[in-house]
DNA sequence: CTGAAAGCGCTAACAT
DNA sequence: ATGTTAGCGCTTTCAG
């Protein structure tokens, strides 16, 4: 049988109060008494059973991250696995564990409370694919400790936390006005696809600003696929005026863009400016390797992590915000003059 | 306050010990206590405290991951999380709950012991990037329960499981022949690239068998990039004598190929045949699809889920095995004959 | 079929 | 600075 803290207790010739006030760095314990523990801890090869010390502290120091995986996740959605890699970063840290579990949205709500109510975990980190006006109820009846990341597309009372996705857009847009380019075109998903329109929207309010006019068919949607991003790019090659410049709101549409550039032999980035948004899984493989306004996901995991040990400390607070920045990366895609602005966000 | 047992106990008018036998279905409880019971803990509301249960019943029933992430893992190596998935899925059946943890090989050494230790998890389940010889030897002196995902690279007492990538490249070889080439290069990875290796072992001992000789320029070794995939099949487009098929090691070199072979003005699949391993990233996405020998990760990580649940239960069970079998899916990039064969393996 | 009682190993309030 | 004591909430023997 393993030691426990009396063994040590007796070893030491004190009391199992005072290994534990040792174990936990109290300052009111005597420099010799101190060794003197440690040393039985040694000599017994002691080590707390944590099991118990959860127990005894009400406390798992823990935090479950619900999520919908399933086959293929992992290929279809790495970006729910950065999130899962910074998360796990910023818990271990401060000594939590990360623990993960997958479900439907529909199962998520019963496991949620079942989690609090059965002090499996301190606090959970939601994804927002799992989430429900159910939920958001929930949470907000039993004060759950939780995060979602995502912004709820419904009025809630979560505490959520998002990339800023407009945001992005309007660096990309600046980005290329900068660089000389004066008519955009936008080629992206459909209004079903959020992070696509708010992309857009971004585009859209920098290209207003700076009076660029903008015709319909220059703002193409469609599937997030590389097909569908080389037919509308044909599209928008067939139009009377073309733009210099393609936005592409995400890798899939930008590899099916290039595509129909290469076959319609015109040059980027001289010809026509090409950018999208992230480096996954094209942007550093297509020729040219295209400038990207990029998210870093893996941070936005590690921002989650902070937020929710906080809200487990202090339970009242509420954040509901954009936290990660996006960041521009400037390739070949994108360089129109001989020497390209060095315009840093 | 929750309730506690106790609290059910005294409203059903009973005690504490019979309120646990309800909960864990004790037959020896008669089906009158039982509603009553029941009952009671439905008016109190009442949920059992797991930190209190697996701390009297001496087990958390879950799980620990123990693998590298950090920053662009979820980009760089989604396998992992397809395995972590899979994982998840078979322990979540079990009711057993999966933690991750991020590690260097040097820190897993101590961490796994730490776990068992102190009773953090039950099993763990170690990704062959953090395995050492160091580890080895601990794991067999205290008795871990594990399971190592990935085979060793030396001599060990490791309990693991893996992938059969000399089967994968046998399959792909195999079905090649069938196909009516005759001639097959392979271009990969290095000798210190095992996955690589295994794959063109498998090739060499079909080719072998069926007396096909295969000059030394056909098997070209490279890095495991698009680029190299180029260079290497230009290498062997160089050749006197050129192959009709190609297997490439992995979807990056495939990429690479597909493109050499494009701008040499070469036809998949009726010039040569080109097949190559795993689904992703591109093998979907490239002209023409690309025929494929799959590994199935995903079940890689659920039989593991499987495995580790085992060992807890018996901690002799010994295992060393290739459990996942590869699969050969057909598209258009190796059928040569108009009428391709049916061959399933 | 049920209940009393003795833990599981650690923490924390309160004395001293 | 240290020890005493009383739990934390559930499980599990064992006696009835």
């Amino acid at each position: 049988m393993a030691a426990t803290i009396k063994d040590v207790a007796k070893l030491a010739g004190t009391s199992a109060a005072t290994v534990s006030k040792v174990m936990n760095g109290s300052y009111s314990i005597s420099r010799e008494t101190v060794e003197r523990v440690e040393q039985a801890m040694k000599e017994l090869n002691y080590h707390p059973n944590m099991r118990a010390r959860n127990f005894a502290r009400q406390s798992g120091r823990n935090v479950i991250f619900v999520t919908s995986l399933g086959k293929d996740a992992g290929f279809l959605n790495p970006h729910m696995f950065e999130i899962m890699s910074g998360l796990e970063a910023a818990l271990s840290e401060k000594e939590y564990a990360l623990g993960i579990k997958s479900l439907s949205a529909k199962e998520a709500c019963t496991y949620v409370k079942h989690v609090i109510d059965t002090k499996l975990a301190d606090g959970l980190v939601i994804h927002a694919s799992v989430i429900s006006r159910e939920l958001d109820e929930m949470v907000e009846e039993y004060k759950i400790p939780h995060i979602v990341i995502g912004m709820p597309d419904f009025p809630n009372h979560f505490c959520w936390i998002d990339i800023d996705n407009c945001l992005a857009g309007e660096m990309a847009a600046k980005y290329l006005l900068e660089c000389g380019y004066q008519s955009l075109a936008f080629i992206g998903g459909r209004e079903e696809d959020k992070i696509s329109m708010h992309r857009l929207n971004g585009v859209l309010s920098v290209l207003n600003e700076h009076d660029v006019l903008i015709p319909k068919a220059y703002v193409q949607q469609g599937d997030s696929v590389c097909d569908s991003g080389y037919a509308m790019m044909k599209e928008v090659l067939l139009q009377k005026e073309q733009p210099d410049a393609i936005i592409c709101a995400n890798n899939y549409i930008a590899y099916g863009c290039v595509n129909a550039l290469h076959d319609n032999n015109i040059e980027i980035p001289k010809q026509m400016g090409v950018i999208t948004f992230d480096e996954y899984p094209f942007s550093r493989i297509l020729k040219p390797m295209l400038s990207v306004v990029n998210i870093d996901v893996y941070d936005m995991g590690f921002q989650t992590g902070k937020y929710i040990l906080m809200k487990i400390k202090k339970p009242n607070l509420h954040v509901q915000s954009y936290i990660t920045l996006p960041s521009l990366i400037v390739r070949d895609s994108t360089k129109r003059k001989e020497e390209p602005p060095l315009y840093l966000y």
